[in-house]
RNA sequence: GCCCAGGUAGCUCAGUUGGUAGAGCAGCGGACUGAAAAUCCGCGUGUCGGUGGUUCGAUUCCGCCCCUGGGCA
């Protein structure tokens, strides 16, 4: 394979990054890899220990990319991530290197592999606008507006899913054409398969459960507490991405006094184990042609490693 | 020991003026096309604490017993 491009993804807690440096590690002598995110939160320079982001010390052993480069206060996208991806990709190889793309979220990988269909940019102003009506007249009444200008789109959301209707709502209110017929363009600036590596790391699901559990209560003794006391301290608005990030919201109860220590661990852990099942769910449905790796990191290394040398 | 309030799904609880019961959460399955660690959808038989009694029929009414919480001694 000319120029391979490793995609590695998984649930969280499920030990990719140590697989991804392992990796990087074995492709020492050959040049070296690049380890590019492809984690919606791990972008979110405030977040570190919450989002169990590589270290410090990680970073200078490896060259890592994308991984808290983003103030919380802007929100990142799919498609702010395939155009950077894509641009650390090409970096990372000219310079020799194997870019390693390391990231639970599902969409992202979907995106850079298949390409995105080119949407513009939807202003600010009409973004806020549109985040605001839902708050103000509800998923429902919105749903009720777009069918009346778009009922194509309207037609294939359901009236209680404020994510979508919003984002269906200011692509129509910015561009003018409904956003059904923008998905129906070609995808552009997709990677394709054939140039990937892809694998997705799985284990049973009582040991993925028992690592988070283990996992979250440490983030406590980690600093979790006071770094999203910090974030807090922004005063963002609770709707950003950053602001719901698994543990951010349960942090924040506890720093306000609503629950107590032992709650709030058994809420972020919770709240993890219920991420994790829906990306495994992901995975199992969406990603059924990937390469499936054991949790054991050293197995791991040498099936992607046979891999790039195909 | 006495009095009061409870004992219903894994958890928190609702309910049945007597016709064997349902929400939220958890769990499981699913969707996912530019905020995805998001957003949304589907799945509920459980000796209704035990045991006698009344009744055509009791989880529901009555007696006794057990357990939990609170109060009084």
């Amino acid at each position: 394979m000319k120029h391979p491009v490793v995609l590695l993804t998984g649930p969280t807690a499920s030990g990719k990054s140590a697989i991804a440096m392992a990796l990087a590690h074995r492709l020492e002598e050959e040049g070296g890899a690049t380890i590019i995110n492809a984690d919606s939160m791990q972008v979110y320079r405030e977040l570190r220990v919450v989002t169990a982001r590589p270290t410090p010390a990680d970073e200078t052993g490896v060259p890592h990319r994308l991984y808290g480069t983003l103030p919380s206060a802007t929100p990142w996208s799919a498609a702010a991530f395939c155009d950077a991806a894509l641009k650390e990709i090409a970096a990372a190889q000219a310079n020799g290197r194997v870019a390693v793309v390391v990231g639970g979220t599902g969409l992202y990988m979907r995106a850079l592999i298949d390409g995105l269909p080119r949407i513009p940019t939807i202003p600010d102003d009409i973004r806020a606008e549109s985040r605001r009506m839902m708050d103000e007249i509800g998923p429902d009444a919105v749903h009720k507006r777009l069918a009346d200008r778009d009922p194509e789109t309207a037609a294939t959301l359901r009236p209680n899913d404020p994510q979508r209707l919003a984002r269906a709502w200011e692509v129509l209110a910015a561009t003018g054409r409904p956003l059904v017929e923008w998905q129906r363009d070609p995808p552009v600036g997709g990677l394709g398969p054939e140039r990937c590596v892809r694998c997705v790391v799985a284990m049973p699901r009582e040991t993925l459960y028992a690592r988070i559990d283990r996992r979250f209560a440490a983030m406590i003794d980690e600093g979790a507490l006071g770094e999203v006391d910090a974030l807090l301290d922004l005063g963002l608005s609770p709707a950003l991405p950053a602001m719901r990030a698994v543990g951010v919201p349960q942090i924040a109860a506890f720093l306000r006094g609503e629950v107590d220590r032992t709650a709030l661990i058994a809420r972020g852990s919770q709240a993890t184990r219920n991420l994790a099942k829906r990306q495994m769910t992901w995975a199992r449905n969406q990603m059924s042609d990937w390469a499936h790796l054991a949790q054991d990191s050293e197995n791991s290394v040498n099936r992607i490693f046979a891999k790039i040398r195909q």
